[in-house]
DNA sequence: TTATTTTTGCGTAAATTATACGCATACGCA
DNA sequence: TGCGTATGCGTATAATTTACGCAAAAATAA
């Protein structure tokens, strides 16, 4: 067969993290290249040996030094034919959370700097790389909904507080706290454990973890988390 | 930048249809190639000037002559790395609904041979297209809990009994006849018209038709189409 | 010390929605 | 005319969601 495509496949990460009750993205800004001194989401192109998924995560360690707690494949972007000045890129975009923004971002081989950023003090990004984190988000909360990612943005045990706020804040709206509560402990999928976290005031509160294990089971047995509030 | 890289990407389609209470699935058989005499997914190579979107319209047209209902991307495959024995190849798949079966299938440009077949009646499939379908399946029974598909599935005009059969078959379990009419009628996005359809026996039912406009209006307010039964 | 504020944890009534049916109607057919 | 079959409407009951009340436990202010 005598093809001859000339186009170029690319993978970018999309990292969500969760601190001080803001939602955060982690973008980098490049060395060299055309990317020089923008900020753009973690990604590169794909090795002709590698898998898509090996591309990711080997990205997401060069550049910035992590691992992430969650991953999913959320769309590739080939509808754009100019999407990158050079040359023809398709790009198969990740979804990834991690359950720290305060974990060590290293600025490796090709990154100058890798930082959080908060959703409302975003910069200029490169590319299309602002319409590919608008499709993340929405990703991110209709996600929430229906499967209980919000655990791979906390650390490991947490508050009830700490995960109703973190509901709040990527859905963008008020829910019940009592309802919440018992929505939750109803799955059977969290924990109490016998430590108690600390604020400045009121009520001590238990400190909860997550059971991936009845997870895996209730979702394997089909069992439907419907995590939504009026 | 001297990046040579040295994968193909292509997109394929499952093309989801329905005739007979039977979910159907178009598959083609290759004239040339590895591909020859095996039966496998519409599909094709992209070319280096045309978006994703349109490689996939053009590969229905030039293999089975069609334009479908519906088209929306499933997911990008490429962590096999020997998927196509003959070289790297990532494919793009998109999940497709046509609301004929009986439509007439072009076997054009490539393609020896294009048919119909029944997802229970599968022949053997070419490289992983049976694992990509399986994906497609999937894809396709969640999507009809959450969003009105089944119409894209059905003639334009259908009785309520046809598409309770449909919703049936495709989710492959039973569901109240009384509750399921309930239910659609309630969301107001179908119409009962004046004519009637045509049984061998029973009461005379009408014709509906699905009202595309009052379901994007829906939609767009962020409605939920919530189509479960126990 | 005592009152006030804050956050937690449990509970409960009302509203809404889902589920499981009953049954009259309207045809074809013997 | 009676029977089989499919349609269309209705309704009681169960289950779930929603909207709150309120006491307990701590920090903080008076």
């Amino acid at each position: 067969m005598e093809l001859k495509q000339n186009i170029k496949i690319a993978v970018d990460a999309i990292v969500f993290g969760y601190a001080d009750n803001k939602l955060n993205v982690l973008l980098i800004k490049q060395k060299y290249g055309v990317l020089k001194n923008k900020w753009a989401l973690v990604g590169g192109f794909v090795k002709d040996d590698e898998t898509l998924n090996d591309a990711v995560n080997r990205e997401l360690h060069e550049e910035a030094g992590i691992k992430v707690n969650y991953l999913e494949q959320l769309y590739t972007f080939g509808d754009d034919l100019d999407r990158d000045p050079r040359f023809r890129v398709i790009s198969v975009a990740y979804f990834a959370l991690v359950n720290s923004t305060k974990l060590v971002l290293k600025a490796d081989t090709d990154a100058e700097d890798a930082r959080w950023f908060p959703l409302d003090e975003l910069p200029a990004l490169a590319f299309d790389h602002q319409s590919i984190l608008q499709t993340a988000q929405k990703r991110l909360q209709s996600k929430l909904t229906y499967q209980p990612v919000g655990f791979d943005l906390l650390p490991k045990e947490f508050l009830f507080s700490e995960l109703e706020t973190l509901y709040c804040t990527i859905l963008e709206k008020e829910i019940d706290r009592r309802n919440f509560r018992k929505k939750i402990l109803s799955f059977g999928i969290v924990e109490e454990t016998e430590k108690f976290g600390n604020k400045k005031s009121g009520r001590p509160a238990k400190l909860f973890k997550f059971n991936g294990l009845k997870y895996n089971k209730l979702a394997q047995e089909g069992f439907l988390f419907d995590i939504n509030f009026a």
